[in-house]
DNA sequence: CATTAATATTAGTTTCAACTAAATATATTA
DNA sequence: TAATATATTTAGTTGAAACTAATATTAATG
């Protein structure tokens, strides 16, 4: 009847097939061999564990999903790192580039006290500094308005950042130096097949479509 | 050349280590045992790698005793454990008698960055809430005045509470309900030979010597 | 459609940190 | 001192979670 704790290895697991699911629809081995840095044949083995307590349902050579409790305890670990972020950032003075790092070892480790705490210190965020909604103490996703890629934008049109969508450590830093982060509103001065020319606060960048691929907008209405 | 990381559990065995050795010296394996909540053979095995590693000095049926090397990482931890108490009473609302816990599974997981950033929110302090002592960054163990046990004053004298040593849940939280905590100026009432009677704020209380003992002050001079 | 390439699974190993049961060493006391 | 009790160590097991090497399945392509 009681849940006996799962590992700090298989939690990351359901947060990393959650997360692919929401991309890709049922995921394969190898996407979540690539993310966890771990081999195929470990996947396998971990999944089997997975399915033989419910958690994930395996279509041998398909891929695998969620079970609605596995997708719970997903949401679980994802809140805990998300609200950790943005934790971090907002009261330990933590760079954007490394809040990442240290939020993947604590989610597995914070009790529900801590958790609530430091949501309740926040005010309940829905979002985490890199615009990723956070969910909520009832595990649901809030609702989060449509964005577009910053590089499908025509030039001259304003918008407001709310997503980043990469944890490369090079990339956030760069950004955060360029006040290329969540919430600033930017005006795209110029365009061409190669990238993008952002406009922020009187500056101007050119960012390379690798870079501006990863930044999603809200277009001013 | 490289350290490579210690693992959880050897962490907790050379802070066990380093705090069974400042009280009693040389640590037998019972004792070790008793404290991580392990068996005495698990012990031994355990400290036949941290022989290995030249983390402690074994002399078997003797006991175990830290090299310096050792000595430092047992600081290291317990630094990171006493910082830790010390936010999560002041700065995230949690009760004496839950710090204890959530600082055990925390010590191990967060980074100097980490323990940088609330030692200095909290302005380096030198002792947690049990009032035990935090090493300094460098390690070294702050000066603390000679304590002795609330039980050993006689009926009349005044003194501040200073150190509590246990960890135990119950003990702890009665003990806060009714004040008796770290940094209170208290009048020994009156004492027999199964306690003493205690007077704070007014109030007064009277405490067998099994609770009693855990109670170290400060006397005024 | 027959090969080749890409993915996934199986079988067997390794490392770590615990465990039990049995043997050995030290300490206590009759 | 001999007998008993306590403490410690050894030997062998277990369960997680990774690994490698080999095999099997599915997909892509000439
Ligand atoms: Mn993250
Ligand atoms: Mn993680
Ligand atoms: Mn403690
Ligand atoms: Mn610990």
């Amino acid at each position: 009847m009681n849940k006996p704790r799962l590992s700090e290895s298989q939690e990351d697991y359901l947060k990393e097939i959650y997360k692919l699911e929401e991309l890709n629809g049922r995921v394969g081995m190898q996407d979540l061999a690539k993310r966890l840095d771990v081999r195929p044949a470990s996947v396998t083995g971990m999944v089997k564990k997975l399915v033989q307590v419910q958690l994930v349902e395996h279509e041998p050579y398909k891929g695998v999903r969620l079970t609605d409790v596995g997708e719970k305890i997903a949401l679980e670990v994802l809140r805990h790192h998300r609200l950790l972020e943005l934790y971090l950032a907002n009261h330990l003075n933590y760079t954007w580039d490394e809040i990442h790092e240290e939020a993947e070892r604590l989610e597995h480790v914070i009790s529900e006290k801590f958790e609530a705490a430091i949501a309740e210190l926040m005010d309940h965020p829905t979002h985490d500094p890199h615009g990723d909604p956070i969910p909520s103490a009832d595990l649901k996703i809030p609702e989060t308005p449509d964005l577009k890629p910053v590089s499908s934008l025509k030039a001259g049109s304003f918008s407001t950042i709310r997503r980043v969508m990469t944890q490369d450590k090079d990339i956030l830093n760069m950004l955060s130096r360029l006040n290329l982060i969540v919430n600033r509103d930017i005006q795209v001065a110029g365009k061409d097949s190669s990238g993008v020319r952002l406009k922020v606060d009187e500056q101007q960048y050119f960012l390379p479509l690798s870079i501006a691929n990863f930044i999603f907008v809200e277009c001013d209405s």
